[in-house]
Order: C-alpha cells, then structure tokens, then sequence
DNA sequence: GTCTATATTAAGATAGAC
DNA sequence: GTCTATCTTAATATAGAC
C-alpha cells in the first residue's frame, strides 16, 4: 500500500477515534511509523488531508444517493438503502462530529457540503413521492418539507448524537437505531395496511438490543 | 461591570460569534482592551472560561425545564414554553456548535451535559403526556420513546443545523423555524379537532419568512 | 521517498512592577 | 486589579542528507 494512501487510511482512523482537533500530524506519523517530514512530504499538512478525505467522502456519497432508484421501490428497498447511507455516514463520522468547525475553516467543503444537503433532500424526496404513489404513505404536499427537513436533520446529525446519548456503544446498534428513527419519522404516515412494518422494525430493534445489552455492558 | 463578568460575557459573544476554537485568550483581551495577564489574573484558563460559562448555561436550563408546568397545559402554552427553551440555547449557541469536542476535553460538563438531556426528555415526556391526556394529541403509549428522542434531537441540533441551512439569517427566524420544525415532529399526531394548530403555526412561520425576504436577502 | 534536525508560529501561561 | 515583559509548549513546517 502507497503511503499517501496510508496516510489518508491512518488519518480517518485517528481523526474517528480521537476526534480531528485531537490529532496533530505527528500523531498520525507517529502511528504510522514513518517521520514527520515523510507526511508532509506527501501532504502539505493536515488541512490538505481533510480535503482530500471530504473528496473521498463526497464521491462516495454521490455515488450513492445518484443511484437509480426504482419507481415501484417499497418499504424494504427504502430501509436498505438507509442503511447504505448510514454506514457511509459512519465511516466518516469525524466530519460530522465537528461539523461546524470544519465548515468554518475550510469554505470549500461548506459550499460543497451544502450542495451535498440538498442532493440528500431530492433523494429524501423522492424517495418519499414514490412511496406515496404507491399508497405506502399518506404524506400531505404541503408537509413534506418539514417531513424532509426532520429526515435531514436525523440523517446528519444522529452519529455524532448518538455518541453522548447512552444508546448503543457497538456500530450496528448505532446505525440500527439510526435507521429506526428515521423510520419513526415516517411512521404516523403509514397508510394502515403498512403500518406493521413500522411494527416490525421496532421488533426487530428492541431485539438486537436486548441482545446486545446481556451480551455486556460497557456504555461509555 | 466587573472585570470578570465582563470576560465571561465578552467570551460568550466571541465563541456564538466566531466558534470557540477559534478564539484564543488574547483574542478575549484585545477585544475588551485589557491585558492577556489581567485575564489570567482572574480565570486561569480558556478552559475555565468555558467550564464557567456551562454553569451558567446548565443552571438557567435547569431553571427552565423544573418550572412547575401546569396539568391543563394547551397548546399556546407548549408553544411558549417551546420559545423559552430556544433562546436559551441560542444564547449559548456556541456550545452546541461544536458539542462534541467540548464534551471530550471536560469530561465533567459531559456527564452534567448527559444529565441535562435527560431532564430535557422528562420534561417533554410530561409535557406530552398532560396534551394525550386532554386529548389534544394522540399518541400510543409504546411510540412515546421515539417521539421524545426525535425531539431532543431537534431541540439540540436544531441551532446547529440552521447555520449550514439556507434556512435563515436572523435570530428570530431561526428560533421560529426551530419551533414549527418540532410541532412539524408532532403535527401528526394532533386530534382533528386541533389540526388548525399545526395549520396556523405553519402560516405563521410562513408570513414571516415572507416579510423577511422581502425586507433583505442577506443569506450567509 | 524517507529520514534527522531544526525553524517558525501561535496559543497558553507566569513573574514582577505599578 | 492591572500592566509589561517573558517563558513554555505543542503544532506546523522546511532544509538538506541519505
């Protein structure tokens, strides 16, 4: 492996564990095992290796979200496809975890994360619309931009919340949650012959988390 | 004023203003015009600058949130209650902006910070319980997990959020739509008989985001 | 490409005069 | 209480040998 890119893995690894502001360039050296002047020979420092972590990022998630999404898509494509989002989420959950921060200081990224918002909102849309053709859903037109809003809301800030809330310690359960609460967004609009899979998703949460809480107990 | 009140509320300003990272004790003493040694005369530290400040913050929330709430609570007043609660956040709105890189440096104000989320969720666990009991809303007693948890979600990040959003540019508009964007939360589940609520809230939010854009559009 | 050694910068912090 | 002057520390960054 080229040690640019192992730089970049190393980074992301240090800046999710620790937290960015945590990690100085020769901490991420020192991890490596290579000297200060080796990253920087590569890097012109660590602003240049958040830039290029957020390009990473970006892709991937347009990649994502730009994915033809199919006209009769029903319930357990749409959850499948939150999950695919959120574990992308997680992976880079540093950048979220100091949101504001990051903005600020690097222009580029905000103008570019914003535009990333709003390619979530069309997604989240017309995911939504689909749904709602299909009778799966019963949302009013001229609520959906609340809807929409509070799932974009919970789509971009639930990683970082879930960490001070004392929810799950472990990935899955954080991603599983996650999922589960966007899905309580939507619940109330279920026409009543669908309404069992919100059922079935509760089930199926509360299971993994009795599950998970006798297997051991280290909440941090 | 005193000297010490006066970097207390200077540091306030600059943090909501500029982000805390990005202010240094020397830029707190040029900004009052007093020296970097007076400063540390009287805090011995950024650090206790901060640790200050969320005592500050925690003892007016708390204030907030244990005001005795009346059991025949309307909607009027859950929407007052509602505005109370987000300008007290937005004055401190510096805290939330970078929520975790705070918590992980004072681990003290991260477990009073996790102690105040769970006052938070009583506190709207109540409020919604006395509302189902009038039979203003309607909500089953096993979903009330996740409305509460979609609330503090919002009423946490909600600040946060509308800084990256072209959502608005003054205070008002932001607390206003930070409001409507928890009644959208539980728009659904209100009684026939009080849906014009949620339809007034809406017009309200409406009419001004009008006024305001015709005023000036200043987006930042 | 990678290392060692060293320079620069800015934030954080203290001593001692007034 | 407040100032000036100075010190310490850690992060950032570069030069030059290998």
């Amino acid at each position: 492996m080229k040690t640019r890119d192992k730089i970049l893995l190393t980074s992301l690894m240090l800046f999710n564990e620790e937290g960015e502001p945590n990690v100085s360039t020769v901490d991420i050296s020192n991890e490596m095992d290579i000297s200060p002047g080796n990253l920087y020979y590569h890097f012109k420092g660590k602003k240049f290796i958040i830039v290029e972590l957020y390009k990473q990022f970006e892709q991937e998630l347009v990649e994502i979200l730009q994915a033809p999404i199919n006209k009769e898509i029903n319930m357990k494509d749409g959850w499948f496809y939150l999950y695919v989002v959120f574990e992308h989420l997680y992976k880079f959950r540093f950048f979220y975890n100091n949101l504001s921060d990051i903005l600020q200081r690097h222009p580029d990224i905000r103008k570019s994360f914003k535009r990333l918002i709003k390619l979530k909102s069309n997604t989240s849309k017309t995911l939504l619309v689909f749904l709602i053709e299909q009778q799966i859903l019963n949302i009013k037109q001229e609520e959906m931009p609340e809807v929409t809003e509070n799932i974009i809301i919970i789509l971009t800030h639930w990683i970082n919340h879930a960490s001070f809330r004392d929810i799950a310690d472990k990935e899955v359960m954080i991603i599983h949650r996650g999922v589960f609460q966007i899905m309580s967004l939507i619940a109330p609009y279920f026409n009543d012959d669908y309404r069992y899979v919100y059922q079935q998703a509760r089930h199926f949460y509360e299971t993994l988390l009795a599950e998970s809480s006798s297997e051991a107990k280290s909440f941090r």
